[in-house]
DNA sequence: AACTACATTATAATAATTCTAAACTATTGA
DNA sequence: TCAATAGTTTAGAATTATTATAATGTAGTT
């Protein structure tokens, strides 16, 4: 979604109705410069402290995924346990940085274009995504 | 573990005891050909189905964490509601079919290698994966 | 054989997510 | 403007996946 842009209508056109809650989710989300990686406990807690507005858990999830399903969120899985969406849709891979537990975003500049060279018969290749998992570099302490 | 091997040998050089659960589990998941993908569910089933043994889901859940940690299976997340183990721990790629939620290996050949051009500072690369999404290509039906 | 440390088990506890159904609200159209 | 209605929110219950617990069992050692 553009920044700064009119989120009532962002939201209709999804065939959303703009509630309040809807409209404080986008808030946090969409209104910011740089991509966001967020997990549905980091914005419950943004809205419900930061945004000082109560809303119920079980309309974040509702919310988190009617973005995600219209293309607007997507997830990144790093495993089993850890799971976070994205604001940026575009293909694009991650760094995630395994003591942290931070995820960023590789630019185009980062990564050579991926070539696969095998295709599976009667198959199309939906999404092509890199995970690069980082930690300290201990060995060039100085 | 190489197949046919002797797994009591393997499982006390890993620091294990060579129990009657262990030892199914290893011949259920290492004794085969090829790479094997499955998930909890899928191993407690095959044990209890297949081998027609008795094991506790408990016991499942910790073996295949200790193998995981000793690096004889390796986890591949898909999201947050899809994740597999592999019995193939060496660094490679998969396809994932979203329709049959079939995990398969890359090999070497398939993809070329993956150039990362981008260092993050004091930060070394743990691993590199790639998952390639695919599903059928109705476009080319004819 | 007996001791000890590690394993297994059923079950309970916890955590994450989804479901439910009642109350609420945006939209539509008379 | 004001119902009617269809979509939304909510708290709490239900479900699912995973981990913890503590009693019992077993492998390895002496």
């Amino acid at each position: 979604m553009p920044k700064k842009c009119n989120f009532i209508e962002k939201l209709r056109e999804l065939g959303l109705r703009p509630t309040k809650q809807r409209l404080n989710m986008c808030e946090v989300l969409f209104n910011r410069e740089k991509t966001f990686h967020f997990t549905i406990n980091d914005l419950v807690k943004m809205i419900s402290e930061k945004m000082n507005q109560k809303i119920s858990l079980a309309t974040v999830y509702n919310t988190v995924h009617a973005f995600e399903k219209k293309g607007y969120l997507k997830e990144i899985s790093i495993d089993s346990h850890k799971s976070y969406f994205d604001t940026n849709t575009s293909v694009h891979h991650h760094f995630f940085d395994e003591e942290t537990n931070e995820l960023i975003d590789c630019d185009e500049n980062d990564i050579d274009p991926i070539n696969i060279k095998k295709n599976i018969a009667g198959k199309k290749i939906n999404s092509v995504e890199v995970l690069i998992k980082v930690a300290s570099d201990n060995q060039n302490q100085k």
